[in-house]
DNA sequence: TCTTTACAGTTCTAAAATAGAACTGTCAAC
DNA sequence: GTTGACAGTTCTATTTTAGAACTGTAAAGA
């Protein structure tokens, strides 16, 4: 599968990994929450190629994630903003972190703690319920087909014949 | 950057990032969360080549984020079952469909609706303060190092010296 | 003026990961 | 005794990444 192929599957989260399901995607949209925004920012504070990056940041452009800015004329800089769309990114972002908080850190604790402007406390994330404010546990929720469905459950329709004919072609 | 290295940098989303941030086990989660459990039906639900998703499997059994268990002796056939681990990547799961849901969908909407069990209602995952209950904006949180920090930063000590370095030495 | 530095890329080659297909092996059913 | 379901493993070819060097503009300093 190509990735260009995973953003028209008739999945959500499908398209969802086509756009930032890799590695340094997500570790550059990292970076801008932590408001890192310029080239070399990006470069020195994740080690990753400048040939990769730059190609990245293309495609967060072009996808509409983030908008290049100039920031000074003469040698023509410009600056990685998050748009709208890709503050909305924010929820998956944390959590990633929740759950390495939660599994993944060793004897010394946490990283990074959060603190919530709001009530001034270090917090959690918390996914809940729009309708009913609950908090989400996958046992407690049913999937069913919406207007976008192409197979009964959720994802992924297999229509490709090759998925179940692969062997009987042989 | 190598994969191991990234569950070992002080930074909670680059572990979790070392663990299922790639395509493949993303997409080999989904289908776990929607009830698949054998190789059979992880391959032809996605596709995957089967050298890949036996790979992926075992990574994720490593990693305690499924289980693998068997269901028939004879042939020795196992099923591939989330852990409490692997369950609690739910909620990553569900900020993925709905960043998909609200900027990813075609005219025809939403490939899958999501019915909660406790109030009945299709409902959209919202990212709440523990502490508060208020959802939460990035842009109303304040990161600061936490016991298992290792800069000032949340992240990713650019502790290489190849990352400053790198022109000098040329 | 000449050199160095900051910045933002682009362009190579080598190494690693993935795609795609075929092969292995057990057992049940026809 | 042949076929099919199932769960892998083993190949080769293609794509991606890693790693390093090179390009080019302009400011700052010697």
């Amino acid at each position: 599968m190509k990735w260009k192929e995973l953003e028209e599957e008739p999945c959500s989260m499908a398209r969802t990994i086509g756009v930032i399901g890799d590695r340094w995607t997500l570790l550059i949209l990292r970076e801008c929450f932590l408001r890192t925004r310029r080239f070399e920012g990006f470069q020195s504070a994740l080690g990753i190629t400048r040939h990769l990056l730059a190609e990245r940041l293309k495609k967060l452009v072009r996808l509409g994630i983030l908008r290049r800015i100039p920031y000074q004329e003469a040698p023509k800089r410009h600056e990685y903003i998050l748009t709208q769309k890709g503050l909305d990114l924010y929820p998956i972002m944390m959590a990633l972190v929740h759950w390495g908080d939660t599994h993944m850190v060793d004897e010394r604790g946490r990283p990074l703690l959060h603190q919530h402007h709001k009530c001034g406390k270090n917090f959690d994330p918390v996914m809940v319920c729009s309708e009913c404010g609950e908090p989400l546990l996958a046992k407690e929720v049913h999937t069913h087909p919406g207007p976008g469905a192409q197979s009964p459950l959720t994802i992924a329709a297999p229509d490709k014949p090759k998925a179940k004919a692969r062997r009987s072609a042989a």
